[in-house]
DNA sequence: AGCGAAACCGACCCGCGAGTCGGTTTCCGC
DNA sequence: GCGGAAACCGACTCGCGGGTCGGTTTCGCT
């Protein structure tokens, strides 16, 4: 995680009831550009639905794209925040880390749907700018898995790939089927979802889980499942 | 494929200029929603980088929705048609035609960048009817895939897997690692690109790809690689 | 040629919504 | 309790852009 990341959120001493506020109108934002579009969604309504008004809207924000790049830094700082701690959690194994990662990022999307189709759609309907914030972050979290999978490939857990590759890759299957889930186009339950798609990840990287290590160290797991024979 | 699809496209007696202009409207439609977004692309905007002005716009498309609802319909028809003739050239094996038609949509959007920017950003942001469309499209293809799939575990071609969930989880791999490659974020060049994702997609499936497959028939292909011994 | 329809033009209309502003309420420190 | 600042309110402005419309050009046909 490049120490580039933008310094999570500037908490300037405020009072309460305003830091409170600032959450409501965060969580209406989200919801309503979720629900109606970037553009759709207006000020006016997005005040209303916080229980406040537009004049108040205004004293926590200055513009529209500073609402929306407020909801979507407080997106990453969650996701960035429960990565980390599922991936500590996670122990050394690279390939565990890598799993671990995914699957807080599928628990968090999951938990929280608005701020996955924020996050996929609105990026380009707010300018160019918010456009580049939301790749920033993609990548970020891209690059996080890729160094885990490059350490995999270097310990021979995995068949050959191209770890930036593979960890878009793994990304894109996230996102894809949590948008379908959270559209209703998927039956499973969330459970079952997970464990599925973790099965994919894992046989798509040609891997050994770790918790299928036979004792002695293997050597060279990724000739178990060659790619071209 | 469902016979629901719609009618790909009317095509009612115009004169030859006019669908000419058309093609020109729809093309300065397609890369200004994928460059700005859709309601930050003016009309006037749209019609002036087709070379014409705002009436004549009008008199090709009764309004904005109706322009976004032919760029799409006009992308998915071609996706449609690239994706039919590769699947029909791969012969019968459904791990090659499922191969193929991932191959397919991959260079069709590789081919048309602004294409997959429109597919997968604007359904939102122009209103539920046309997000559901495009979600509706996306369907379609996960469907076709997951046929394939289905008909590729029943002839343990692969390992166990959900084929629906499974087809999801390709297709959002083929647009993640398309837009990253489309925004300049994978230096890859797309040969190599399709390549490695190709690898990735079938190892996942715990397939046997068709052109590694013994000449006695094997009729337990997924058992080569079970997910968790 | 000349007529009628298709195709096209661009000035204009008008609603909507981002942003403003003067005023009011709430809270903290003393 | 009181002064002042932080927090909040909502009527108003104003520009932007979707959509309209009367007029003009181009085309097909005989």
């Amino acid at each position: 995680m490049p120490a580039d990341a933008p310094p999570a959120e500037i908490e300037t001493a405020r009072q309460p009831r305003a830091e409170a506020r600032r959450g409501d109108l965060l969580a209406a934002a989200t919801r309503l550009f979720a629900e109606r579009g970037y553009a759709a969604a207006g000020m006016d309504q997005i005040a209303r639905a916080a229980g406040t008004s537009k004049g108040g809207l205004y004293f926590h924000f200055p513009t529209k794209q500073a609402l929306l790049a407020a909801v979507i830094g407080r997106a990453a700082d969650l996701l960035r925040k429960r990565v980390a701690a599922a991936m500590a959690a996670a122990g050394d194994d690279p390939v565990a880390r890598s799993e671990a990662a995914l699957a807080a990022l599928f628990r968090t999307l999951a938990k929280h749907r608005p701020l996955g189709r924020v996050l996929a759609a609105e990026s380009v309907a707010a300018g160019p700018e918010v456009r580049e914030r939301v790749e920033r972050i993609e990548d970020e979290f891209v690059a996080l898995i890729a160094a885990e999978l490059r350490r995999a490939l270097d310990l021979g857990l995995t068949a050959p790939l191209d770890p930036e590759l593979a960890a878009r890759a793994w990304f894109g299957m996230v996102r894809a089927c949590i948008s379908a889930w959270a559209g209703g186009r998927i039956a499973a339950p969330p459970g079952e979802l997970e464990a599925e798609l973790r099965r994919l990840l894992i046989r798509s990287a040609g891997a050994i889980p770790p918790d299928a290590m036979p004792p002695e160290r293997a050597d060279r797991g990724g000739d178990r499942c060659p790619d071209r024979p």
